[in-house]
DNA sequence: ATCGTTTTTGATTGATTCAATCATATTTGT
DNA sequence: ACAAATATGATTGAATCAATCAAAAACGAT
């Protein structure tokens, strides 16, 4: 049996999915409640996640937009630099390439700007995938886009594991770009996790070409996993902020380096 | 070329997408403006659909508005059968369990009861694959989820295609949960598009246990493409305004039906 | 380029809504 | 029936929002 207060909420679900929108009195005049209840009411139904209290009421939104996870406001860091980053990188794509691009939020930025540039129409065909649910869905109502798979990371909103890993393993691109959580000139890429490694990994060894994206913030910047040399292969992009010394320590390495 | 004001505003959509919620101090700082404008800036872009201004910020809703087939929209169709469906559905799940659920908007619903009772705590040990992404966002800050992966459909908010055909290929399900578009009794399962038809398919040769989830608008509903006979193999689970005469049939013909 | 018009912006104001608190009323479990 | 837990409603103070208006910027036509 159900309490009393889960009917009354329940039913105030109802009449909103009906309604769609509610002003707080019009829920003390529907319930007979206070306004304090009222809010109460809302709150609670919110925390459902089938609602959201706008100002001065409630609305309905469909059962659908239920997930919703803490924003990361770490997207909004050296936001600039990120944006020009990725503005960069979305110019390397070219008519006929099979792209990958990884998760993290200096790869999304890239996405925005990609979408900008297939909305102009210079680039015919381009196969894209990626393991970033936000890429995909900023970019697949322009052009396809094909997703990895694998476990559903919420909080990055992408996916990795063995499954990722098996779908990548079956494919050929022309360009990857990754986002790196960190790099040492030295040791090479690093990240966070393990899963995010081994998907890194196994797309670099699927690309004829590969650009590191990185902001400056991020060199030096010692983080658990340490899964990938550095070497000339690979080409970082990273922003006019970075370290001189860091600078002329990779040309002097032979690593390609494009500061933008 | 864009006005100033309108690549602004979507580049508050693109940061907005990305952070999911943003509260208006956010939105000063990150593009030099007063409250004032900042308000200004919600209000234009809650008016593009894509947003819903709360007290204090401003939540993403969704980039799906031009769309044929708009997933929210068809969530409020015989939302009430849906979601009993849905519960009943759910509520067949059990501990150790490995699950397949499909897109559409009847298994969102039972992701929706699915999650209710996982955050009991009652079920410890579940696997869940599904092509919905939104079923993946719901579950997974409870439980872990892999996704098949493929083509991304916006409109749908699922994947289908080659890839997502073979992550299902290589595993096994206990039982799986497929919503259908149409089905009639004597032809059998019907979907609209030949990419979802060719998952589901994949999907029922690898499960023990097949249910279909129908609510009774889908019965004799005829779509383009019948793709699955029935058979006393599957369970259909579907609503009490099921017309009397295609429940007498069917319970004839010996298909498994469940009415909730 | 220059002038006049339109649009956008930012500051101020007052109005409204929200959140926290606490005493009272109600429900729940033993 | 009684104690504990929970829900409710009123009050107060804090925060946000909307309306207004003058200044600044963008725009168009001459």
């Amino acid at each position: 049996m159900m309490g009393k207060k889960a009917d009354r909420l329940n039913e105030f679900c109802n009449r909103l999915r009906l309604a769609q929108y509610m002003r707080i009195d019009d829920i003390t005049e529907a319930f007979n409640v206070s306004e304090a209840t009222a809010r109460r009411m809302c709150a609670d139904l919110e925390e459902t996640g089938s609602a959201i209290r706008t100002f001065g009421g409630i609305k309905f939104i469909s059962d659908i937009q239920s997930s919703s996870y803490s924003f990361d406001m770490l997207s909004l860091e050296s936001a600039e630099e990120k944006k020009r980053i990725g503005a960069y990188s979305a110019a390397l794509v070219e008519d006929n390439d099979t792209i990958f691009l990884s998760g993290g939020t200096t790869v999304f930025a890239m996405a925005i700007e990609l979408a900008n540039i297939l909305r102009t129409g210079k680039i015919e065909n381009l196969n894209i995938m990626t393991n970033s649910i936000v890429a995909a869905e900023i970019l697949s109502p322009i052009i396809p886009v094909t997703l990895t798979g694998g476990e559903y990371r919420p909080e990055r909103r992408d996916t990795a594991g063995i499954i990722g890993e098996k779908t990548v393993n079956n494919a050929r691109f022309s360009k990857c770009f990754i986002g790196v959580d960190a790099v040492d000139l030295k040791a090479g890429l690093m990240t966070w996790d393990i899963e995010t490694a081994r998907l890194d990994q196994a797309t670099l060894r699927h690309s004829s070409q590969a650009y590191l994206l990185l902001d400056s913030s991020k060199f030096q910047k010692k983080t658990a996993i340490n899964y990938e040399e550095l070497s000339a292969e690979y080409t970082i992009i990273t922003d006019s902020r970075i370290d001189p010394e860091i600078l002329s320590y990779s040309r002097n390495s032979g690593i390609k380096l494009i500061v933008v």
